[in-house]
DNA sequence: ATTAGGG
DNA sequence: CCCTAAT
């Protein structure tokens, strides 16, 4: 019977035009057996649709209820301009009942060659398209159809992978007392793969028609596992609302793209090409000036309607995704030159939010004057003017340490945004700051660091009690090591970073000993050496 | 949030 | 410096 069924659609599939209604070809039922003929279907339903024209616009008003209100008022009025604007299709729009065969998706698509499809891709998405696929063009037209609709559904549901509709006659208020054996009649072979079918228990609008809500339905099964990436992600657009996507999803997808886009050539413009955001896909290589070669790049990238800017080398950093190019200059110097406008214009993210955010008793805030100058190829000195800069005087003719310290500071004008990492990636110490460490230890002991930091490292905003603990246990290592060697004089001259001046590292051995033996630590293995060798200025009374 | 410790 | 566990 349902064999029988099936092909006596078919039959009329075939000989029928586009406007055939899916209801009639995917009656299951002997009970459906009223709508054999496609025209007296289609007669049936008009009065239905015409009446509903008092369907409150109001009422949840998306995409598809404007479409349907469009369509069953005026076949050809410009509401449904979706409709009417087809060429081919529109012919099949008579004056006498609405052209439903768009909102079918998939079952009447299945007529259209694929020059018609991609027709009606172009008048749906108001964009060309190259893709011969028809199934992807189908689901794309129903997609784009259905497109942030929000399923309001009251009156099917599923069961047994199938969609139940349920519908009494053909648009009568009371479906949603009919029996359940008439809702079988309409069930819809559409197997529901993806999990989130569950969503779909509630049953839909009882405004909607079976038509509709058979378009529906099939633009919003995402039951094709299409290869198409950027299907996916447009699939995912419109069945879910999205949320706003976290820093690791940037990441993931920024790794994702970079893939899609580097192994084939990519066509994913035409995905954001509707957005409200001037979202096409940049790459913006930057290059370094002597070799040429890539460095980074950057490119927008809009996922559920924000935009963001996503390096490429995000894709190496496994959490907190660089949001600076300070960061990157700091390891390419050599491209600065090509971004010193984007260093301008980009505040220091990091220190502007850690001013606000950790240290609220910052006594004195250093003002700086941020001088960017480049020098030949693409080596640029950075001049910082510390105008507040306590007891740093000795260290102002070196530039590393005057730029360690205070560069990226507090300089910038711009906002930092808020919640923006810390990220720093290398600030050398400088010998200020370890001699505010030791003093600090000398004062309130190791381990309190939080303590030290607020009282001694008030105005370095950018170290942390973590970073306190970590440059005292390193100093502690150095003292230590250097210490039997013997060659620091070696090593002085070398060392990029500040080589710690002897007297502070006897210090140090001082205040470990000290500590250690006042101690709640006992570790004596660790400071195993003998502390004795009496050094100028080594005495706790220096700092 | 702070600290200690491993990486 | 980063990360994490422990507190």
């Amino acid at each position: 019977m349902l064999q029988k069924v099936k092909q006596e659609e078919q039959l009329l599939l075939s000989g029928e035009s586009f406007n055939h209604p899916p209801k009639c070809m995917t009656i299951e039922d002997p009970a459906s057996e009223r709508c054999k003929n496609s025209k007296a279907c289609n007669n049936k339903l008009q009065p239905e649709i015409t009446s509903r024209e008092i369907m409150p616009r109001s009422l949840e008003l998306n995409s598809i209820h404007d479409f349907e209100v469009g369509s069953a008022e005026t076949c050809s009025g410009p509401t449904n301009e979706a409709v009417s604007s087809k060429s081919s299709i529109s012919e099949s729009c008579t004056s006498l009942f609405p052209d439903f065969s768009i909102l079918r998706g998939e079952i009447c698509l299945d007529n259209f060659s694929i020059r018609e499809l991609q027709e009606a891709f172009r008048t749906t998405f108001g964009r060309q398209t190259s893709v011969k696929d028809k199934l992807w063009l189908k689901r794309r037209i129903a997609m784009g159809l259905t497109n942030s609709c929000h399923v309001p559904s009251t009156s099917f549901t599923i069961k047994d992978n199938k969609i139940i509709l349920s519908e009494a006659k053909e648009g009568e208020p009371e479906r949603l007392q009919q029996s359940k054996n008439e809702a079988e009649s309409l069930s819809m072979n559409i197997h529901l793969i993806n999990a989130s079918s569950q969503d779909f228990k509630t049953t839909l609008n009882n405004n909607m028609t079976d038509q509709q809500l058979s378009g529906k339905r099939l633009g919003l099964s995402p039951s094709n596992h299409d290869v198409n990436d950027e299907n996916c992600q447009m699939e995912h657009c419109a069945a879910k609302r999205m949320r706003k996507p976290t820093k690791r999803y940037i990441e993931e997808l920024s790794e994702l793209e970079t893939r899609e886009c580097t192994a084939k050539s990519y066509s994913c413009v035409k995905i954001s090409e509707r957005s409200h955001f001037p979202s096409k896909r940049q790459i913006k290589p930057v290059c370094d000036g002597k070799t040429q070669r890539r460095i980074f790049s950057t490119r927008h990238i809009s996922v559920g309607g924000f935009s963001f800017e996503v390096p490429y080398v995000l894709r190496t950093r496994r959490r907190q995704p660089r949001k600076n190019f300070v960061d990157l200059m700091e390891y390419n110097p050599a491209t600065i030159s090509h971004m010193v406008k984007a260093a301008v214009m980009i505040p220091a993210l990091e220190e502007g939010s850690g001013n606000g955010s950790r240290s609220r008793e910052i006594v004195s805030v250093p003002v700086q004057i941020l001088q960017l100058s480049v020098a030949g190829e693409g080596d640029v000195k950075m001049n910082t003017k510390t105008l507040n800069c306590e007891e740093d005087l000795d260290l102002h003719h070196k530039g590393l340490d005057a730029n360690g310290d205070t560069t990226y500071g507090n300089a910038n004008t711009q906002p930092a945004p808020k919640g923006s990492a810390r990220r720093k990636h290398h600030r050398a110490w400088t010998l200020c700051e370890v001699r505010k460490l030791v003093d600090g230890v000398a004062k309130y002991g190791a381990g309190r660091w939080s303590e030290i930091r607020r009282l001694a490292f008030a105005s370095y905003s950018y170290r942390t009690s973590v970073d306190l603990k970590d440059k005292w246990r390193n100093l502690l290592r150095a003292s230590l090591a250097q210490y039997p060697t013997k060659k620091e004089a070696k090593n002085f001259g070398k060392q990029t970073s500040v080589p710690i001046p002897t007297p502070i590292l006897s210090q140090v051995r001082e205040l470990a000993k000290l500590q250690t033996q006042t101690g709640i630590k006992p570790s004596p293995k660790k400071f195993a050496g003998r502390g004795g060798r009496p050094l100028q200025g080594e005495g706790s009374g220096f700092l």
